[in-house]
DNA sequence: TTGTCAATTTAGGCAAGACTAATTATTGTG
DNA sequence: CACAATAATTAGTCTTGCCTAAATTGACAA
């Protein structure tokens, strides 16, 4: 007489969880996740995506509506969640303890997150304080499975003449990263928009004092909460 | 017009690095390994070991003599003893910075291995001021490859009425190691063999002026130093 | 020398997870 | 409405790494 899904706490494989991130991510805004956002997003091919996708459904960890796209249940989002919650808090830790750069940490967080128990994630959060963000700016989950969701604007959304501070560089490149950070546009800055060019033109803002133009494209990744809460 | 083996460094598995890690333990006496040893030490079935050397020595990995035994070429032995190292760094770092006590870390030692990167390794080990022991007393191969050889004598072959130093805990299990150090016989502690039964029989020692008596099995996995080097 | 037993290897299969090629749905357009 | 373009799925294959059952080898004792 059971309900739903059956409660088979497996070992998941790496390549589940990496599905499960990558659905969460892209369902994240509301739609669902097509076979082909996630074949791009994890480097695969569509029919493996395919596959797996079956897989995934026949344990209850995601719904699939046949060429519309998936969605996670909630035992899919959980799993989903704590991936998350331990590829933030690797992050976190290797900046604080372990000197790495916040344009380097995300590829070795990518396979510890599957390597560490769930007593050493709760190790790490401790000795880091509890972070409520990783260095990126993007929030961790709690270990209940909660996530704050902040109210962020794009810097490219922001009009001229606005005061805002950076919270958020939602980039996982290298060069990117490490272009912000020499730019100084870390989470953290304040930034005034002096200028914006029409048709994804350049943008400029006024940082520390100092004038500075930059590009639509960084300017998307850059998101913002207002001066005034 | 190559030589031997092929400068392949293709990406190891995790159960190649197993492998190869089992197979040096076992063929560290100097005898090869056995297949129902190695088996027996990952918990696999004998033909699985089987097939797997096959793959490995035709990977240059090992050399197997069919019927006698396995035994490490360079190459094999290189990625052993760098797993080595990793395995034993990290339980050095759970240990000094995140709070893990000695009969906890190797199981999540086990599974981090696979996953840090080199420069990880090198951060933790640098974090740590390069101990050359792991918390169990074990060498830490460096890594350049070369490793220390201590000579080491089990408890139980210690002659009555000697001094020695307890400088090693042989042993991954965890309930041995919890009574060792409950038993206040960790590495580093000095101790006098009072009195030795026969058959295997227990050991009387003399630790920090308190009598303590151990039975065999115990003592053997207690590697000790002479006192007068 | 031969028989027996244990260790080992071979034979044959299975599951996960990837791929390419071929087929089927969906959707937007004329 | 029909048709082409695109997206998704099915079909079939491959590799890794494990398994059990069956054959083989080696070693030791009678």
């Amino acid at each position: 007489m059971r309900m739903t899904a059956q409660p088979v706490p497996e070992p998941l494989t790496r390549s589940v969880e990496d599905y499960l991130k990558a659905i969460y991510r892209l369902s994240s805004g509301g739609h669902p996740a097509s076979t082909s956002q996630i074949a791009q997003r994890l480097e695969l091919s569509a029919p493996s995506v395919s596959g797996m996708v079956r897989r995934l459904s026949d344990q209850g960890l995601l719904e699939h509506v046949p060429y519309k796209g998936v969605e996670l249940t909630a035992e899919g989002r959980r799993i989903a969640l704590r991936m998350l919650r331990r590829h933030r808090l690797i992050e976190a830790y290797l900046v604080a303890f372990l000197d790495y750069a916040w344009d380097t940490v995300h590829d070795e967080a990518e396979r510890l997150e599957h390597a560490v128990s769930d007593v050493l994630v709760e190790r790490m959060a401790h000795a880091l304080g509890h972070p409520r963000v990783d260095p990126h700016g993007d929030p961790i989950p709690e270990a209940d499975g909660s996530i704050a969701e902040f109210i962020h604007v794009p810097l490219c959304d922001v009009a001229v003449g606005e005061n805002v501070t950076i919270c958020r560089a939602d980039s996982t490149d290298a060069g990117r990263l490490r272009y912000i950070a020499e730019a100084h546009l870390m989470p953290g800055t304040p930034v005034t928009v002096l200028d914006r060019q029409p048709y994804n033109g350049p943008i400029t803002l006024e940082v520390a004092g100092v004038e500075r133009i930059i590009g639509h494209e960084i300017a998307a990744l850059l998101l913002c909460a207002r001066e005034d809460q």
